[in-house]
DNA sequence: TGACAACGTGAGCGATTACTCATATACAAT
DNA sequence: ATTGTATATGAGTAATCGCTCACGTTGTCA
C-alpha cells in the first residue's frame, strides 16, 4: 500500500468510467508533455488537447495545473513502490546477493524507463523547486525509506545516519544515472546498464557492507 | 581558453564600463532568480527589477530571454573550466593518485557550490528538455572532453568507447550528487562529500585502472 | 419516461508573459 | 559647444497563460 505521502487533491473523484478513462488521458497526455516540454512550459489547454477533450473537462477533476503534476508522480510512485517491492518480496530471508539484488531491481526500472523514453524522464528531471519539489521529494524519501529498512536488516550494527545516508547515494546515484541507460528513441545501451551496476556494487562493497558500528 | 561551444548571442556588445557592470547585474540577478524560481517561472522583468535596471535595458544587451540563461552557463563553463584546468596543471606528469587528483578536483567544486547554495543549483537542475538542454549540455560535453583526453593519457590501451562512457558517469554522477554535499543553507557536509569521493573512487578501481585494451 | 446528477464543452476573462519602441540621458569624440 | 553614438527608460502590445462558467450531453436511477 502506498503510504500516506503526496496527497492527490481532486475536484471531483469519478463516479462514472467515463471520468476515470478521462482522468487516465489527461495524465498519459500531461506525461508525454511534460516530459517533451517541460512542467512549467506546458499549458493546460496543450494537456487537453492532447487528452482529446475540452479544458473545461481537465478542470472538472483537477483543480489546477499543480495537482496534474502530483497526480503524474503518484503514478509513479505506485509503479516504482511495485518494482522495489517486487525485489523486497522475492528475498524475504535476505539471501540475494548483491549483484542479484542490483540485478531484480535494475533491470525492471530500466525496462519501465526504456518502454517509453519519456515517461520517467519527467521525474528524473523535475526542478528541485516550486510545484517540482513539492510534488518529486516524496517520491524520493519513500524508496529511500523502506530501502533503509531492509538494509537495516542486512547490517543491524551500522550507524544509521551513516546508513542512511549511503542509501540515499544509491537512490539518487541511480535516479541521475538512468537516463544514460537509455537513448532518446528508447533503446536500452547495455554497456550504460554494465557501467551503472558496477559503479553500485564497488560502492556497496566499499560501504554498505563495511558500515562501521554506532558510536 | 573556453573552445567554440555555446556561443553567447549578445544583441550589442557593451563598449562603455556601464553596459559591461549592466550586464553582470542582470547575469548575477537572473542567476539568484532562476535557481530559486526556475528557469520557465522567472519572468524578465522580475530580473530586470532585481538588477536594479529597466527591462528595456535587458534586452539593449540580451535578443531573448534564452540568452541569459545561455549566457550564465557560459559563465560556469569558465569557472568550472578553470577549476578542471588547475586540476590537471597541478598534475602534468600524471604522477597524483586517484585520491588526490579526487580531491583537488572535487573540493573547489564544494566550495564553488557551497559559496551559495542557489549558484550551480541553476546548471545542475537545469531540465533536459527546450532551453534548458541546449544550453546545458555543452557544458558536460566540454568536461567530459577534456577530462577523457587526460584519462586516455593514463590508460592509453583502453578502449575509447568504453573510456569515454566511464568518464561520463563519473560527470555526470558529480553533477547529480553535488547538491548532497551542500545543506540548503549553504554548510558543506562533510559526511556527504567523504561518501561521494567514495563512491567515485571505488568506481575509478573497478573501472577506469582495469580497463581492457581495444577489441 | 422523467428527473436528477455526472460529465462534456469552448468562448472568454483577468492576469501575466516576452518583448518593442519612441524618447530621454550619459558619454566620447572633435 | 556640438555632434554622434552608446545606453537608459517604462508605458505599451500582441500573445499566451491558468482557469471559470453558463450551457449542452450522457448516464443512472425511479
Amino acid at each position: 500500500m502506498i503510504s500516506d505521502v503526496s496527497p492527490v487533491p481532486l475536484r471531483r473523484r469519478p463516479r462514472q468510467v467515463r471520468g476515470q478513462q478521462r482522468i487516465a488521458a489527461i495524465l498519459d497526455a500531461a506525461e508525454r508533455l511534460f516530459a517533451v516540454t517541460g512542467y512549467e512550459a506546458t499549458s493546460t489547454n496543450q494537456i487537453a488537447t492532447e487528452a482529446h477533450t475540452a479544458i473545461g473537462s481537465l478542470y472538472q477533476f483537477f483543480p489546477n495545473k499543480e495537482a496534474i503534476l502530483r497526480a503524474l508522480v503518484a503514478r509513479y510512485q505506485q509503479r516504482m513502490h511495485d518494482v522495489l517491492e517486487n525485489v523486497l518480496a522475492a528475498d524475504p530471508q535476505d539471501e540475494l546477493s548483491p549483484d542479484e539484488l542490483l540485478d531484480r531491481a535494475l533491470d525492471p526500472l530500466i525496462t519501465l524507463y526504456a518502454r517509453g523514453y519519456h515517461t520517467l524522464t519527467l521525474f528524473l528531471t523535475l526542478p528541485r523547486t516550486g510545484d517540482g519539489a513539492r510534488a518529486g521529494q516524496p517520491l524520493v524519501e519513500d524508496i529511500v525509506r523502506r530501502l533503509d529498512a531492509r538494509v537495516a536488516r542486512r547490517v543491524p550494527n551500522a550507524d544509521p545516519a551513516r546508513r542512511e545516508l549511503a542509501v540515499r547515494m544509491i537512490v539518487e546515484t541511480v535516479r541521475a544515472l538512468l537516463p544514460l541507460t537509455t537513448t532518446p528513441e528508447g533503446q536500452v545501451r547495455p554497456e550504460a546498464v554494465t557501467e551503472l551496476k558496477r559503479m553500485l556494487r564497488a560502492y556497496i562493497d566499499v560501504s554498505l557492507a563495511s558500515l562501521p558500528p554506532t558510536g
